[in-house]
RNA sequence: GGCGCGUUCGUCUAGUGGCCCAGGACGCCGCCCUUUCAAGGCGGAGAUCAGGGGUUCGAAUCCCCUACGCGCUACCA
């Protein structure tokens, strides 16, 4: 049997990291073991339709890498993939059920059935459709169709129990008497989620349904429809759910919640993919670093574990950088480039200069973490002052304002000492080292003086550096600056 | 309220009866390297395996109960 999952989002916004880790599963155990992956989108709900989504769903899945065997935008052979365009197929199978008595019209109205809740509700009973229209005969039902407005509810078997063999949790069971009779055609003519997605898994021959947790308690309902509708149920897996920080369901108030606000805020591909991954999954004992190919040829839901998982910022971070520090230079230079477009001042002239992206990107490549950092680490190369800091940090770097005037004092002789021919990486690197004795403090003491004077700050790219890339001038000049600030 | 799922270091996880007085990774702490900051190397702290009962010669691993957390309970997915 050919493996095919897909992964079935619904075109209300962009999507949620937690949906497209699901997405990264079905799409690694479609591969894994040689099979079809494909996206179908489930517009069924047309009040909450996002104009967008769907090229952003897609986006977010190129993005990542993912690669799907059939789709809206490549098409297969179940075309259409997009709900919306499969109506009358609903309404087949909605007609099927009723034929077989699985499926009834109902025609209350929502207000009877708001009544029925609050009714529920003040008995303390639990919340489900009371059945009313379930004993309508077939003659009278018939009629009515044809004048009044309608939904299509699934008749739940009542006795018994329905139970799913789930590939994460293995067997769970739930009392057949506690089920509702859901709604599987809507008013609209549209169906619910519930009935569109057993009429297209059967006909677009998906084995393995790979979904989020919420999705547990419904599982019932699919299982019967399944059984009334004559088919073998694919198999399922519900994956555990993504917790922000505080434990809740991520949101919007911890985090980032859509895939796409990561690539905004600095972060690369196989990062996320990597960090998604090992989220529910892992390889074995050791690997804590998944490559994309690793990924595709090792995923399976036996490894998938069934508790859920807290989102750590932390650790997509250091990923992050692990996955920066492994880019070609040349890959480098050019995202530097990109991110310094996009990140520096106007007041930096465009095309941002190409030979100091040269320069700096390899002195940037260890210390970034987000690649949103970039332009806030080199901004000092570009202004003919360096940026504005409170002129405390030198004294505080300096351990005392006199230091910071003997040390700013001396770096200004020497380095005024050197011509501009001379002034170069290494003889600034000497010169600098010269003043250790002169000093009569250890490089590591003063230098960071140095730093917040080129730099606005104590930390940021090496010093002897920054400084051949700045030029005599403006170096020389900054070190005045910060002379100044002292008097 | 009902139903369901879950519970191993702060976090992600390894672990499916003895190899575990529990391994790895992130984070944290220290040391080394060093031009600050990083990166890298080395080392350390950190989990009475939610609690309580069983089963067994032996349990993180099997069973039961409790607690807590989370999810679901729509003509939304």
């Amino acid at each position: 049997m050919t493996v095919r999952t897909r992964y079935a989002p619904s075109p209300t916004g962009d999507p949620h990291v937690g949906n497209i880790r699901t997405a990264i599963f079905a799409w690694a155990l479609a591969r894994a073991n040689g099979g079809q992956f494909l996206v179908r989108v489930e517009d069924t709900d047309q009040n909450r339709l996002v104009p967008g989504s769907v090229g952003r769903i897609m986006e977010s899945l190129r993005w990542l890498g993912i690669e799907w065997d059939e789709g809206p935008d490549v098409g297969g052979p179940h075309a259409p993939y997009v709900q919306s365009e499969r109506l009358h197929l609903y309404r087949a199978a909605a007609d099927q059920l009723i034929a077989a008595r699985r499926a009834y019209r109902c025609f209350c109205t929502p207000e009877r059935l708001d009544a029925m809740r609050a009714e529920q509700a003040a008995q303390k009973q639990p919340p489900g459709y009371d059945g009313l229209c379930r004993g309508i005969t077939a003659a009278e039902s018939e009629a009515r169709g044809r004048a009044e407005k309608h939904v299509v509810r699934f008749a739940m078997r009542k006795e018994g129990q329905t139970a799913l063999n789930d590939l994460v949790r293995g067997e769970v069971v739930f009392e057949n008497r506690l089920q509702d009779d859901f709604v599987a055609l809507k008013s609209d003519g549209f169906p619910t989620y519930h009935l569109a997605l057993i009429v297209d898994d059967v006909d677009m021959r998906i084995t393995h349904v790979l979904r989020g947790e919420e999705w547990l308690p419904s599982a019932p309902k699919h299982l019967q429809l399944y059984e009334a509708l004559g088919h073998t149920p694919t198999l399922f897996a519900h994956l555990p759910l993504i917790l922000g920080p505080d434990g809740k369901k991520l949101s919007k108030r911890t985090g980032d919640t859509a895939l796409l606000d990561y690539r905004e805020n600095g972060y690369l591909p196989e990062a996320m993919l990597s960090f998604l991954a090992m989220l529910g999954w892992s390889l074995d004992d050791k690997t804590s670093i998944i490559p994309p190919e690793e990924l595709l040829r090792s995923f399976s839901i036996e490894r998938v574990v069934s508790n859920p998982a807290v989102f750590d910022i932390q650790r997509l971070d250091y990923l992050n950088g692990h996955y920066i520090r492994e880019m070609a230079p040349e890959t480098w230079r050019a995202t530097v480039a990109e991110w310094c477009e996009r990140g520096l001042p106007d007041t930096v002239a465009r095309p941002v200069n190409a030979e100091v992206i040269a320069a700096a990107a390899p002195l940037l490549q260890e210390r970034t973490a987000k690649l949103s950092d970039i332009a806030d680490t080199v901004a000092f190369l570009f202004g003919y002052e360096a940026p504005e800091y409170a002129p405390a940090v030198l004294v505080e770097r300096a351990g005392g304002e006199a230091e910071a005037v003997r040390i700013l004092d001396a770096a200004l002789v020497t380095l005024d000492g050197l011509s501009e021919d001379g002034w170069t990486r290494d003889a600034i690197e000497a010169a600098i080292r010269g003043l250790e004795g002169e000093l009569g403090l250890k490089l590591r003491k003063f230098i960071p003086v140095l730093y917040v004077a080129e730099q606005g700050k104590a930390q940021g790219l090496p010093l002897f550096d920054s400084m051949a890339l700045l030029g005599r001038q403006r170096a020389l000049q900054r070190l005045r600056t910060a002379r100044a600030h002292l008097d």
